[in-house]
DNA sequence: AGTAGCCGGTCAAAGGTCAG
DNA sequence: GCTGACCTTTGACCGGCTAC
């Protein structure tokens, strides 16, 4: 054990240095070194080629000597790791399990220093097994490794649309009142923008297109309702939309101000408790996106990678407050709750015909055709395998009550014909930008599959042609 | 522990340098400083090894272990440095600093004892930070707390009375498909063994009871699912109900089918590739009952607080696999998701006059009369503030409206004057134990306010009067 | 054939324990 | 409370195997 100094004993200055790391950056060097896989959780967790802690120890950020059970360290983190599986040892933590764990206070606490190995990535099969190592497949490179910075990026690049292109003083004082019209106009706005969003998600974009549509329509109320409560968190009883209307809890329509006053209750509350950071709301946001049963998706497993990738970047990055992963992601279920509400309450207006929804909200909000605004809903992500065969059946009392709630299960395990059609056509209306977003420039996909053109997007959501794409719904009606 | 200080000692420079910690062993710093003569570039090691040789300490002479913290020393001279470091000990000569340091008379003088120690060589800087205690742990277990333990028992209790109480054999070969009436019986079974289940955790006794109601209502489908999936673990393409039906994908009735389908694919199934555990499995139930953002709840920070325990028990108990914990948390919303369908799908079955929903189901499922049933649904937790004070709104199109789906967001939002009338009438309801499962005995609450009474509960659920306790919903029909 | 990467093992020298 | 005989843990270094 070098006590501290090694031969060259210029360390001593980095020591002083190091002896109050802003944890965070250590946090940031584990988040890099992503391990290879999570067994049969999910196939291959691509390991990100760590850029800048190159050979940091990604437990204690000692120098690494090399990947050891998975995971960059040093000889002492395996050593210790190494030991603890052997022995079977169950440590406890004498203080709060916050623990912090460099180089100096390694060894202050092994319930902690073991939690944060396994943290960064290493995997008790790693021992004491064949020495074969799994080390070929090392590689998943570009494909499918989400980052931070990633998820930054494109979280702000849909910001600076927003603010930008939007026609709409938003920083005036005095901000109007919502109606039911407005709201639905905010909310195409920032579907559109969730599109933008997702391009820039490289995982998203080498997804075949019908995922592409699927995950777009399956949790879009969703990112209506987390943008909502996030960009209400700094204000007090009301809803900022995106379009600088506001959601008053008094004073707006009833129908309206009932999903308002959840969502302040419910979302707003808890994350500005929490004081959610903007990481945080980045890596909810994909993992809500990335929803792998998600309804008719041909490639589950791949979307549930991307999340899985997702939900550990969250992981590390709320790592420091003890429980805070566990509480961000237990916002979904009320999320997922106060969506579907938002949901029927648009479904009602519409009926009532308080509101007029385009085709887009119909497909993407409504679930029109297909399944979705619906969370994890329909046969299962895995049903086309077999248990869909047998869908049309639906026809029995199903057109009695489809109407009843956008989220009716017999809707949800309807035929999946409409899989085939709706998802091309699908798409060309959303990917162009209407008029409504003139300053809205999109960027080419990957794929290339979808192309912007001009001159063909102006009111194109309205006039689009129902007859194909909404092959189902509208019968009902 | 190698020190890896070559012949070439520049310690006497980071002396100096280190001085500052007002430490009064500073003194023997510079003491250590005196016996070199002009040559100080002299490693002090090396001019230090005294005749003393290898296996003498080199302090006072008795047998030494080897070398510590830089000089040859005993044991004991070992301990005296490490802790005259450690606590930063000022000790003083009481005679004139030249007492005789030897095996006998080591004890004498701790201040000669200390000087001869860093004369001999020892540096202060080998002296390493606190470790970890290697034994004895105490277990520091607050009260009031959950704990795996306690989750297990309480587990462990409804499925022994599940076995032991059911007059139906539960392992000959050939298992019945279960109709429509038996899923009911059967749910209706597991909701009781629910109320035992929170009867056993402390943190639920403690709760008021309309609190208690509430949770107990709030979540049941899940809890019902959550039940089913588990029990199917081991099969294919069947669920496993309690009461030994089963259902399978293919033969049972369409409408119980579809649940069962997604059953498998969304829950069954990654259930099945994490390989859940006994411990994870209890934590999800905790965390999925006590939902703070259960509506109507009078105290909903001590529910947080108790899933919070239980979230970071889940945590502690999957933190072995990286991602694990968060891919277990991300059950959450399919499980919503399908136990929404199937409340849908139940009370569609009930308008077709196809089952027989007596009143637990009733209130505990549907959520008759209240908002239960649904995952954070309603107003809110806290909503009862005032945001709920314009609720009588509700029956503009909710009456219409109202029998679309058990979820119908105007339902949640109703009027809580329920609140103050069911939940005793309910708990009345449902903590006596039915005719159909004779050997369930109840265990007295710890807050002893409901009491279990042997005459009384005999069909107690079927006969008891729904005039008050269904005031809303069963106007709508 | 050589090298890089990772696993296993070793053991001096850290650490902690707890009667006395 | 300190002491020190006795035990555990740590981690730098090294050997060996596999893949490239």
């Amino acid at each position: 054990m070098r006590v501290h100094r090694t031969g060259l004993d210029l360390d001593t200055t980095d020591y002083s240095i190091n002896m109050d790391p802003s944890y965070t950056m250590l946090e940031f060097d584990s988040l890099r070194a992503l391990p290879e896989e999570a067994e049969s959780l999910v196939p291959v967790a691509a390991s990100s080629p760590p850029p800048s802690n190159g050979n940091l120890c990604s437990i204690c950020a000692d120098r690494a000597t090399g990947k050891h059970y998975g995971a960059a360290s040093c000889d002492g983190c395996k050593g210790f790791f190494r030991r603890s599986v052997r022995k079977n040892h169950a440590y406890q933590c004498r203080f709060s399990r916050q623990c912090v764990v460099d180089k100096d206070k390694r060894n202050h606490c092994r319930y902690c220093r073991l939690r944060k190995c396994f943290r960064a990535g290493m995997r008790k099969e790693a021992v004491q097994n064949e020495r074969d190592r799994i080390s070929c497949r090392r590689d998943g490179q570009g494909a499918g490794t989400l980052s931070i910075s990633m998820l930054l990026q494109a979280e702000a690049s849909t910001h600076q649309l927003q603010s930008s292109a939007l026609g709409i003083p938003c920083d005036t004082g005095m901000k109007k009142v919502a109606r039911v019209g407005d709201v639905c106009e905010s909310m195409k706005q920032q579907l559109l923008l969730l599109v933008e969003w997702a391009k820039r998600i490289p995982g998203f974009c080498e997804l075949p297109v019908d995922d592409r549509v699927a995950l777009l329509r399956a949790h879009s109320a969703e990112h209506l309702i987390l943008g909502a409560a996030r960009r209400s968190l700094p204000y007090n009883d009301i809803i900022l939309l995106g379009n600088d209307f506001i959601i008053s809890v008094n004073g707006s329509e009833m129908e309206v101000s009932k999903v308002a006053v959840r969502i302040l209750e419910e979302l707003v509350r808890p994350l500005r408790e929490l004081d959610v950071t903007d990481v945080e709301f980045a890596c909810l946001k994909a993992i809500i996106f990335f929803a792998p049963d998600c309804p008719g998706l041909q490639n589950p497993q791949a979307v549930r990678q991307i999340r899985f990738q997702a939900q550990v970047l969250l992981d590390e990055a709320s790592y420091e407050q003890r429980g805070r992963f566990g509480e961000l992601l237990l916002m979904l279920p009320p999320l997922q709750s106060v969506a579907w509400q938002m949901v029927e309450q648009l479904q009602l207006a519409r009926l009532l015909g308080e509101a007029s929804v385009d085709s887009l909200l119909q497909e993407m909000l409504l679930g029109e055709g297909a399944d979705g605004a619906r969370a994890g809903t329909g046969t299962g992500a895995e049903a086309a395998t077999g248990a869909v065969a047998k869908g049309p059946e639906t026809g029995s009392h199903t057109e009695v009550f489809s109407f009843m709630s956008p989220g009716d299960p017999a809707m949800a395990c309807g035929p999946l014909g409409a899989q085939g059609v709706l998802p091309n056509q699908f798409i060309s209306v959303i990917l162009p930008v209407p008029n409504s977003l003139p300053g809205l420039a999109l960027v080419p996909t990957q794929t290339g599959t979808e192309v912007y053109r001009p001159g063909e997007e102006a009111g194109m959501a309205q006039e689009m042609p129902n007859s194909m794409s909404l092959p189902h719904m509208h019968t009902c009606f």
